[in-house]
DNA sequence: AAAGTTGCCAACCGCACAACT
DNA sequence: CAGTTGTGCGGTTGGCAACTT
């Protein structure tokens, strides 16, 4: 059994607000307030509406200072680095942006922002293999297993993208010395960039630089030869998403904001976790990472604030979160060793 | 001119969580 | 402490207008 309707659905009406009702509304509001209940708002004042709609018709059309449209080029630069840095969390965008409410960024985003965005980005692309998830997204529903992940890593798949787009375009610098109140839902580690260096197996693992900018750093041994398989699929991962591989050495600028797990198994074997095989899976599992995410050895040493060089700065996960929360310590670095 | 398609956006829905009893 | 209620949030839908065929 469900839980009971907040209001009686057969008595009130739906659809678009009229003058009078805008009005009445607005009225009482300004002149006694909502009384801390929405549920019981319409009642008092005769209005035929539920109190979810009446709180949503204050918020995003009566209430003073709204504005809508004619988003500026700063604002969509906020909406923009917001979104890749913490995702669709529309409350926590629009609370950065005086006067605008997270419907109206939300529909700003999916209707206009993202388009002028990635439009140019997805016609090159569409020339490259399409990565699973897109081709998932766009080839209709597949919906044959562990949909939420897909849908993660679509969205991850989309910030990555947007985030090399918006580093050409605006030049947003990212950063995840964000407060806690924007650090991603996902997963208790948290999405984060990653930059992936391939350079030799040596620097990858311990001398990774992590650059100016405070980025995380996902660090990857491409020689390894547990990884072979691992970086054949990260190249045809890059190659969709446009990217350049160096051959060997260098690093591969691609920056991006993602789940962590569901991009370890995107970028991996682009599979979701449902659908890795018993081979793969040993594969994965061989990472410490892997077991971490899962809970499957204790955790230690591979969560490290961007000091990892110096060891006594490594710890599990719950000492770096609470190092997470001291806007000195910038970000962490996630190394793949022994692989 | 009619039919079909696409874009836009206001509003709704269901869920999660907090507050209250 | 468990059940209930209200709030807030993000995803989705429905309807209208503009555009295309």
């Amino acid at each position: 059994m469900g839980r009971a309707p907040c209001c009686d659905k057969a008595n009130v009406k739906k659809g678009p607000w009229s003058a009078e009702e805008d009005a009445n509304l607005k009225a009482c509001i300004e002149e006694h307030g909502t009384g801390g209940n929405w549920i019981a708002l319409p009642h008092k004042i005769g209005l035929k509406r539920c109190g979810k709609s009446c709180r949503l018709r204050w918020l995003n059309y009566l209430r003073p200072n709204i504005k809508h449209g004619g988003f500026t080029e700063e604002e969509d630069q906020i909406i923009c680095s917001l979104y890749i840095s913490i995702g669709s969390r529309w409350s926590i965008i629009a609370a950065q942006l005086p006067g605008r409410t997270d419907n109206d960024i939300k529909n700003y985003w999916n209707t206009k922002l993202k388009k002028k965005l990635l439009g140019k980005r997805k016609e090159s692309s569409r020339s490259h293999r399409l990565h699973p998830n897109q081709a998932l997204n766009e080839e209709g529903d597949g919906m044959n297993h562990d949909t939420h992940s897909q849908a993660l890593s679509a969205s991850a798949l989309e910030r990555m993208q947007l985030h090399m787009q918006l580093q050409g375009l605006c030049k947003v610098p990212f950063s995840f010395s964000n407060p806690p109140a924007l650090w991603p839902k996902y997963h208790p580690l948290g999405d984060r960039v990653f930059q992936t260096q391939l350079t030799d197996a040596s620097v990858a693992t311990h001398e990774t630089a992590i650059d100016s900018a405070q980025q995380v750093v996902f660090a990857v041994k491409p020689d390894s030869p547990k990884s072979i398989g691992a970086n054949m699929q990260r190249e045809l991962d890059c190659s969709a998403l446009g990217f350049q591989l160096p051959s060997s050495g260098g690093t591969l600028s691609m920056q991006a904001c993602a789940g962590v797990q569901a991009d370890l198994h995107s970028l991996l074997y682009c599979k979701s976790t449902s659908s890795v095989g018993d081979e793969e899976h040993q594969q994965l599992a061989d990472l410490d990472c892997y077991k971490e995410i899962y809970g499957e050895k204790e955790s230690s040493n591979w969560w490290t604030t961007t000091g990892f060089e110096d060891k006594s700065l490594m710890g599990p996960w719950d000492s770096a979160s609470a190092l997470h929360s001291d806007p000195m310590i910038p970000d962490y670095a996630l190394r793949y060793e022994d692989l």
